[in-house]
DNA sequence: ATATTATTTAGACATTTGTCTAAATATCTA
DNA sequence: TAGATATTTAGACAAATGTCTAAATAATAT
């Protein structure tokens, strides 16, 4: 629970995951959304990954990330015990 | 809802937020609960308050904490719409 | 009035975090 | 086999974070 708090605590990351939401994209698809440099992008996408929140496919020369909502639906679960 | 994230990253946080959703509790009840200085409990209170998860309401010589649930809803409809 | 209890504020300090540039790795193409 | 493209790894650095102790503020009780 720890390092999916820790990965949607960042804006950049939580733009990552709503890109994410609309379809599968590359490493570098994802990077020129942002205006921060593709080591950056790459770092945040490691968190992400850790967090279990995407997974990542190497395609060739690319490497294409997809949303895990499996892992959604684990933190709406923690939230919503705060409201019973 | 940066705030948001940035109150739910941090396990004692999250630890006072599903204290509170038992019971209302003073600042010393909830400091208590956990191996940490009452001034840094002090500061998680403040964190959680700017982040609207939590109220406070003084009384007497005690400052009582409690839930706010509006809030959560919040969160719950951000993290569904990645589902979506 | 004074001492005690409850809580916060202030200031210091080590750790973690987000960012960058430069270099490494892997794949594709001519 | 070279050269170009895609991505990550390594290392550095400033800013943010969580913790602490000491001091300040506020309310209660003797």
């Amino acid at each position: 629970m720890d390092s999916i708090f820790k990965a949607l605590n960042d804006e950049t990351r939580r733009g990552i995951l709503e890109l994410l939401r609309q379809k599968d994209l590359s490493a570098g698809e994802i990077a020129d959304e942002f205006h921060i440099s593709k080591p950056s992008i790459s770092h945040h996408l490691d968190i992400l990954k850790r967090a279990d929140l995407v997974s990542s496919e190497k395609k060739g020369q690319f490497i294409v990330y997809s949303l895990n909502t499996t892992i959604v639906d684990d933190i709406i679960k923690w939230i919503i015990t705060l409201k019973k």
